[in-house]
DNA sequence: CGTGCTCTTGAGGAAGATCAAATCCCGTGG
DNA sequence: CCACGGGATTTGATCTTCCTCAAGAGCACG
């Protein structure tokens, strides 16, 4: 037990002693829970920047949860059209459209060189059966999918372009700093069309509008590497949007 | 047991003998699972036009399976923008945002008078710990959820007015068609303004594309009633914007 | 038979898309 | 180390779609 705190063996990252524990699965198991859910899961695979994780049509087997990286979700279309429906980062999990069908419903690409935890779906759900926390984390977890995926609706629906990229900045600003990273100074991972494909928007439309927020001396823009100067001007233009903050 | 063949009893519906069995909640229960299920489900809370079956805030304790009639819900801003994010018919769950907060995030509002199932959650939970298929089918209602959002993030953010309400109509149809009604001739339940919430198109723009279609021959409209008389053209409409016939 | 909705239709305007060109950056290979 | 090529980004000019404003029609209900 004690020979965890050797470095040699911090390679074995496992649930319990993830720093993420409170972020990905905070379910407030004990020790012999914590044990169980160690058991079942697979961690660590790595992924290049462009790989795929998991393809849309393919068999759902297994959820994914991101432990350092970012990845986009999307689905695309048969003539090659394609929309963004998120960014993940690290303690978020990704595969929850595949239960419904056995087969996910859209497409996983790494933006950067990553890892990720492998939950085997059948087992979870066994494992739910025995800790009830577990299984009603996992209700929760679908549910704050759902939330997240109301709010960009919303988003998508009702706000123009200034409004959906403010939303956008201070979401990801807010993802960043419950990560223990700078809110007000961060590294976009996707391109401006990733960007406008999950806003609605054409990349030259976010290129312009990152142009007028730095004009306003709101941001400042040096190409991926964003500042907030002045988010709270930002928010301003949120707000009034509900509670669109959860976007992501 | 038999007595419940008496048309005195019909009022009576449980889960056993309910006519949406296949749509709600199929999980190939046997006849003591059955039992269990009927006796957790609250059945039967009628709602009038326009009454609230919850309201976003409220505490959550319930989902709400329709059985007859019809709903909307959706999300609404301070300043008081709405936002239609669902139409929901018979067979089909609402509230499972609520799971995640405790809290209903968003209205629920009945289109037309209307009668609901209610199935505390909490018990349904335990109920799913000892009926394996019922968590599974559980785990895949809120997954057919998330996969649904997806195809309208697809269809707000990538299809232009036309192409929106195409998607709208069929979607609807379909829908329709799988709970034996007609697919080609129906009543729209909602106004034009909340199918323009709902597509992010103002009212103006849904009463024009409507009758744009209906000057190409493509549909009958006549107020609420509509036909669909070339389906197909709607359908080459929405081809190549993927699998968005999900919608609804 | 008004009154008040919802819906339709038209005209003009604005937001964002499209097309196009210049610039910048990064990785590659000499 | 430096030049080169391809992709990403910025910016400008124009065009399309949809929104906004406005007026009128149709229906529902008292």
């Amino acid at each position: 037990m004690n020979d965890l705190s050797s470095p040699l063996h911090s390679l074995k990252v496992t649930c319990s002693n993830c720093s993420l524990r409170e972020l990905c699965l905070p379910v407030g198991l004990n020790r012999d829970e914590m044990a169980q859910l160690d058991a079942v899961i697979r961690q660590s695979r790595r992924f290049k920047r462009g790989e795929y994780l998991f393809r849309s049509g393919e068999g759902f087997r297994s959820l994914y949860a991101v432990r350092t990286g970012y990845f986009k979700t999307c689905v695309s279309s048969q003539d090659g059209r394609e929309q963004v429906t998120g960014f993940h980062m690290s303690g978020e999990l990704m595969g929850l459209d595949g239960i419904s069908s056995n087969t996910h419903g859209c497409d996983a690409i790494a933006l950067e060189d990553s890892e990720v935890c492998e939950l085997p779906f059948s087992r979870m759900e066994s494992l739910g059966r025995d800790i009830p926390s577990l299984q009603h984390h996992f209700f929760r977890l679908m549910s704050r999918e759902i939330v997240r995926d109301q709010s960009v609706m919303l988003l998508l629906g009702n706000m123009k372009a200034e409004e959906r990229l403010a939303a956008f900045l201070l979401n990801l600003s807010q993802r960043l700093a419950s990560r223990g990273f700078a809110a007000n100074d961060f590294i976009l991972r996707m391109s401006r069309e990733e960007i406008g494909s999950f806003l609605g928007l054409k990349l030259e439309t976010v290129s312009r509008t990152l142009s007028k927020f730095q004009q306003q001396g709101w941001i400042r823009v040096d190409h991926k590497h964003i500042q907030l100067v002045r988010p709270e001007e930002l928010k301003a233009l949120v707000a009034g949007c509900s509670q669109a903050n959860s976007a992501g």
